[in-house]
DNA sequence: ACGAGTTTGGGTACGCCGTACGCAAAGTTA
DNA sequence: TAACTTTGCGTACGGCGTACCCAAACTCGT
């Protein structure tokens, strides 16, 4: 439990990784390898396999060089994780409706709009839900990022520390229910298992005990929400319900701190 | 990504462990070793060491026996942390505020208690964060806690779905902020390092690459909220002003589904 | 041109992990 | 006591992160 001296090194020399404070001396051999190239591939692995099939040797196997090359450029896995989290936030772009150009008043369009551009990333990256809770990494694209939704909630009534929690309660939400949207609507990631095999086998199962009787509303309500998520409706649909509940919340808060 | 049979047949078997429903035959060498035992021993490990060091090996050493012993009992790692879910699930009780002997309009009430509830058990076994987002494990604890949570939001007006909806976002955002609120209180359970120290450390750097022009929204509120966190303010205000907002959300919608 | 110095690539190895397999110990039943 | 069933667990395999170390490739001073 004790901070040793190597973490708070590996810390600083990610950091400076992160906004590409370390200078090249011109010396030596000629690097083959980039922390960028390194990235990339890792982003790729991640996107394709998995976080549970990631590993270093994969990313090297991708890269066709050998494992250990890769610990020239990246203190370690972990630290490669947090590069690739501010290299996906840097992704995600806040061009138009987030900006000063819409009504200044008309926060609200600008958080639906963060709320669908961080849902968006997630969806391309899914691995990034099995990092939370993760102490972002400081680097240009988690700033920015964070920079630009703060600017959305801006001026509207609350103080700093309103500010954060309230993108905190956003970005949260934003993270749970697109899990959820993943978990129901594709194969399983984990296990191999597709979500209709899994109720085909745990459906009868459930039956032979009895819990109708025992769980009625659990029983009810489950399989209405599964048929639902199943595809009669529009898993949109579940997610917009929350986002507006969230919008709802943050918007009777704003309007008494105003009055 | 084809379904193993393999799979299935762990499914059923962690479904049988999860209900008791494996009965013994008499013959052979006596068990020394229960399903409970090593339930127990696992939460004791994954409590105090993190999830991180919890391994078949460290679970079998707490109970002093060969770490393939445990696989008479359990069909492996995952499905023993699906059994450990369930086991702590059923150690919340929603005994009296939640249940119908308070004002059965009251329903903010019983969701604030069920909020506090899921918070303090997510406190005792902070490795659920790293669980999420899981396919909930149908055993009596989980199911019985589900129910217990759908009977405070039945009858308020809401169909079936909204019920379950309203649910996933109340819990969803008690596992986003209480994951907050351990991440900056304590020390940090992956990196070892407190946040105190990260902060020393990571503060000089952001200001050696002169970020506070660039970032100047972000540096405001994010030194405002750490130092919110870090004891001025009780983070049980943070956790607070979001769960209230939650709830205003899902009032606002009952009164418009009401009316 | 050439050795010295510096940096990179990566092979080998160590100690973890989950767990398949198979055998010995311990119990019941005939 | 013999046959059978169930449990405990030692051994072993393949995969992981990564410490260590040396050779290859490059620049520079001479």
């Amino acid at each position: 439990m004790a901070a040793a001296p190597q973490d708070r090194a590996n810390l600083v020399r990610t950091f400076e990784l992160l906004w590409n404070l370390r200078e090249h001396s011109g010396l030596g051999r000629k690097a083959g390898l980039t922390v960028d190239q390194i990235t990339s591939a890792a982003i790729e692995v991640a996107d394709a396999e998995g976080l549970e099939s990631f590993s270093m040797r994969a990313v090297a196997d991708r890269l066709g060089v050998g494992a250990m090359s890769l610990y020239r450029h990246v203190p370690g896995r972990e630290e490669l994780l947090d590069i690739m989290v501010d290299r996906v936030c840097a992704e995600v772009r806040y061009d138009n409706e987030s900006q000063g150009d819409a009504s200044p008043g008309d926060w609200r369009t600008r958080l639906e709009h963060i709320a669908r551009a961080n849902r968006a990333m997630i969806e391309r990256h899914p691995w990034l839900l099995r990092l939370f809770p993760r102490r972002p990494p400081q680097g240009p694209g988690v700033l920015t990022k964070y920079e630009a939704e703060l600017r959305a909630v801006e001026g509207i009534g609350l103080t700093d520390v309103e500010m954060d929690s309230a993108l905190a309660l956003l970005l949260g939400y934003v993270r749970d229910a697109t899990a959820g949207v993943l978990e129901w609507k594709t194969v399983s990631e984990r296990t191999g298992q597709s979500d209709d095999e899994w109720w085909m086998t745990i459906g009868p199962l459930l039956d032979r005990v009895l819990v109708r009787k025992r769980y009625p509303l659990a029983m009810r309500v489950g399989t209405a929400a599964s048929e639902h998520y199943k595809g009669v409706h529009d898993p949109e649909h579940t997610f917009e319900f929350g986002l507006q509940r969230v919008l709802d919340g943050i918007e009777a808060f704003v309007r008494t701190e105003r009055k």
